[in-house]
DNA sequence: CTGAAAGCGCTTACAG
DNA sequence: CTGAAAGCGCTTACAG
């Protein structure tokens, strides 16, 4: 710092300006004077200033995250995947999550309005017609990231939910040859939730299993939920030999009944579950479930959003992409 | 956007400096003006550009956070508390960590001498000649998490490994009254484990008990480690009646090789460890080991390094906070 | 290929 | 209490 532009400029014996040059990799500059700027600024021990040239520029080089939290190993892993990528195009990243005391909007709308950063990556559970307004009024692009709602007119990247819980229920019927498989279902308006308990449907009409109401109930996503709902499944009449939980935390809580009621995974009923978490291979017996790659959904929306700010994608031209999940296979299924 | 400190002063009859204090608080203008300004503020949607801000103040209200790593709980915890604290004192968050392709110190000095931020968090596995050398030039501050080597120069938060660890092999055996209890310590290199090491080794000491090298083995934090050190100390002639697996990571290996050799924990052998990962409250039976207390960490950091910004603390003053743990009990060291 | 100068949008000592 | 003006450290269109 205290060393600045001018100074590297007088001691070389050139103009600020031809410095600037040197820095921003102009090829106005003619290689000798080139190296003589550079020379002298590695002895002054110069780097330009980026608020500056920010300022200058009216760039910032920087991107903003807003998510709706910083718990959990999906956000470290989505904030691993955009500072990866961020790094090797030498772009920084700012992180802001929402608290008790935070509202997502507001952090969003400090975020554009200010020229703090050229973009935002943006998570929130849904869309409404407010962040519409706010994506339409802003000269500087977002992208989503997993937003449920209405993102038809917007830049988003997503984890294929329906998909994947289709193939881990088809893999319970089809190579398991599971007749009556069971189903405890996240919250009722989340878009993760509905999209997992469409795939189930879909695959067992596939397959020509009836949907059995009574195979199905709700949780919501937590460890405790998963106890209770699987415990409700297997109190049934007709008792489930398979059973989709929805997400992770929640098989965790069905390892937690069935140990509590001397039941066996998976001899004497399948479980499997939908994250990959950390934790479930370390479940006995390991969890099969649905991998989704939550680094990669990061690392993507940066790099589609640096697209957008260097204009190679419009930023108002609505784009979705889908990441596909893949099937983790444990013994908890009944695979060997 | 685009509306700036001059539109909303010609708009309100004032001049922009007039406009500059109402946003900055100052008291030297009166009520009435105040209020015209915020009005005519309100109805262009006025923002401050907070780079310009930067470049005239020479201040960012940022702060810079340089990370090992971005991956695991731990340091999810860490930028959760940094977080919290920087956003209730209005202040932004850059984060950094190192890769493969990128290298900590570079990232440092980039932080440093740039304008980019006013003071940093650091996190380095161990600080030595080079980092101290930055640490004396810099003007901006710099606070160091959790950092090994010679601290005594800096400005400290750090975890108090050695009691955690006493604390906990004093409860196995002052409330257990186990006799021979194991440790499978962490790398020799890393400081965490080795404070981890003298914690237990203090605590065999005060209540007489022979420090049996046979009882110790050393792993690398790893679950591997953890299985195949678990499994060496009970093959030994002396078999412990406890072990202290220096992390939880460990532990999870511990409980793995238990399993497979049959052998049941904790009426075969107390097991316990260290850091309550979220994973440790999931093992059967569950895992009693060492609180950390991560996020706060992380806060109390950003606390004291605001501090040193505002020059209430002095940025040369060396200074050290050890948190301390809190023991979880579970069922894995023998209590109900 | 190089330089002088305007401009990016603020803050703040100075003068009144 | 308020304003005119210099300054923060760059970039870049313009002129040569």
């Amino acid at each position: 710092m205290s060393v600045d532009i001018k100074k590297v400029a007088e001691k070389a014996g050139v103009s600020i300006a031809t410095v600037s040059r040197v820095f921003s990799n102009s090829d106005l500059v003619r290689q000798p004077t080139k190296d003589k700027v550079l020379k002298v600024s590695k002895e002054l021990n110069y780097i330009p200033n980026p608020i500056a040239r920010s300022l200058s520029r009216q760039l910032t080089d920087t991107i903003g995250v807003v998510l709706p939290d910083l718990v959990g190993e999906f956000f470290m892993d989505i904030i691993h995947g955009i500072d990866e990528e961020a790094y090797k195009q030498n772009w920084f990243v700012l992180v802001s999550s929402s608290h008790s005391k935070r509202n997502i909007l507001e952090t969003l709308i400090e975020f554009m309005g200010s020229g703090r950063v050229d973009g935002v990556i943006l998570m929130v559970p849904q869309i409404d017609e407010r962040i519409h307004e706010i994506i339409r009024r802003s000269k500087r692009p977002i992208v989503l990231i997993n937003a449920g709602g209405d993102t038809n007119s917007s830049a988003n990247f997503k984890i294929d939910n329906f998909q994947g819980a289709y193939n881990i229920v088809e893999h319970l019927i089809k190579k398991h040859n599971y007749k009556k498989v069971g189903l405890v279902e996240g919250p009722k308006d989340n878009y993760d939730a509905i999209d997992r308990s469409n795939g189930y449907l879909k695959a067992l009409q596939k397959y020509g299993l009836n949907k059995n109401g009574s195979m199905i109930t709700t949780g919501d996503f937590s460890v405790e939920s998963g106890y209770h709902g699987f415990k409700k499944l297997i109190s049934n009449k007709v008792k489930p030999d398979a059973v989709f939980m929805a997400n992770d935390m929640m098989a965790v809580g069905a390892y937690q009944a069935a140990k509590e009621m001397d039941i066996r995974i998976p001899e004497n009923i399948a479980v499997v579950g939908f994250d990959d978490i950390y934790l479930s291979q370390f479940l006995h017996p390991r969890l099969t479930t649905v991998h989704v790659p939550i680094v990669e959904l990061g690392s993507k929306s940066v790099i589609h959003l640096l697209e957008m700010v260097s204009n190679k994608k419009k930023k108002n031209k609505p784009f979705t992409e889908i990441l596909p999940t893949s099937l983790v296979i444990g013994r908890s299924c009944g695979c060997k």
